[in-house]
DNA sequence: TTTAATATTAAGTTTTTGTTAACTCAATAT
DNA sequence: ATATTGAGTTAACAAAAACTTAATATTAAA
């Protein structure tokens, strides 16, 4: 299991139901703060910037989807998903939160596995923002990140993920140099660590599969793709 | 902004309601015509092929109720979305609405905020609906699914309605790949958590009935449907 | 020439998916 | 009321593919 950096404020005025939530969402690798009424929420949310706000509806000073108007309101935070937690069902409630801009709304008792999973969701899309082109034309060679399909002539090439990540990378810009570092960032992430030998590894495997000279080694700068 | 041709059909026997509701509708962009009882309500919808049918349940002449029933086994308008209105909000009425194939069920007093979030969420599902043909024709393949009916050159195949839908979604972009995440939302949704197995049981079910060879695995990444 | 960097190959390891059978839960039949 | 059936899910284990590493060879820049 990975780590994630994704921050959340989760706002309630109980405080066992932010216990409970800082705990499921500790334990997932999250980082998590709190606020306990919506004015308080405001004032944490600008400093804390964070990603997602869980908020109740009901609170004390101010109620959870005027709160969530004001943020939506706030230049630098217009971008953070609010989710808000409820123990009304009613219509009204949820339509006039959408209608504040909410992003989501969990009925509670809030069932833990549906609360992580949507944020894993948030998480995934959050990260996957980078838009990428889905096709790209090199000639003889185009890659289709969609279909997941290298074609070479006409020749459909079957890639693993590492190794298509790595020829996409490559790919996308042809001929500039990429270093091991470079690579190792964008296709492997800041988390994981691998060996040096690793990257040479794939890069044969690339080679074998669409010729060698279609990669070129720099040595003591990195690789580069050429049409 | 608005702009919308989704037409709606009003049936009431009141005529300050028909008005109200014709204005707030109109005012909305939506193309509107209304009757007056469930038989004028039955003749107009097989003229008018409203998307909508706003309907009171207590009429002269015919009960919304029974209109609702007949209009539901009419061919061309089975697909009409009927949703009722009503002062009674006693259970009976309402299931004996539901099961008379209504779609939704607002208790007057109406509150146009709620009615129009409906009907505007209606008009999403209508509009992403309309692109998507209801038949896939994948060459020896077919999938319909209005019957929920899938043939492989002239032999009909029976789904359960997890497989149906999720071979419906892979298929509806053939070639593309599906990530698990996908799948999970667009089949099971965002509300239900299930194990990652469960996917691979129902790939496994679909190959058994339409071969190995029209469903393919790439690992870590996902599934994609070959014609 | 020397040497650090990369290539190559063949093992390991880990991750992901496949498979089977059992279990739950409704719906329907007896 | 009880039995039956089938959809859906899960758990446990097997299998496969992907990925990593280690050991050794080769290469190209200083």
């Amino acid at each position: 299991m990975k780590s994630s950096s994704l921050k959340i404020l989760v706002v309630d005025d109980d405080l066992d139901i932010i216990e409970i939530l800082k705990y499921n969402l500790n334990k997932s690798g999250y980082l998590v703060k709190s606020a306990k009424n919506g004015i308080e929420a405001i004032k944490r949310a600008k400093k804390f910037m964070p990603n997602i706000i869980l908020m109740d509806v009901m609170m004390p000073e101010m109620s959870g989807i005027e709160a969530c108007s004001e943020i939506k309101q706030i230049d630098h935070l217009s971008e953070t998903m609010i989710i808000f937690l409820s123990a009304r069902s009613e219509d009204y409630t949820q339509i006039s939160a959408y209608d504040a801009g909410a992003d989501d709304y969990i009925s509670k008792p809030i069932k833990p596995k549906i609360l992580l999973k949507k944020i894993s969701n948030i998480a995934k899309k959050i990260k996957s923002n980078k838009n990428m082109p889905i096709v790209l034309d090199l000639g003889s060679i185009k890659i289709n990140r969609e279909q997941y399909l290298v074609t070479q002539n006409k020749n459909e090439i079957m890639l693993p993920r590492k190794e298509f990540e790595l020829l996409f990378l490559l790919a996308s810009k042809p001929e500039k140099v990429f270093t091991r570092d470079e690579i190792m960032n964008k296709v492997w992430g800041t988390q994981v660590v691998v060996g040096d030998r690793t990257i040479d590894v794939h890069i044969r495997k690339l080679r074998e599969k669409i010729g060698d000279k279609h990669i070129k080694t720099l040595k003591g700068v990195g690789y580069k793709f050429k049409p």
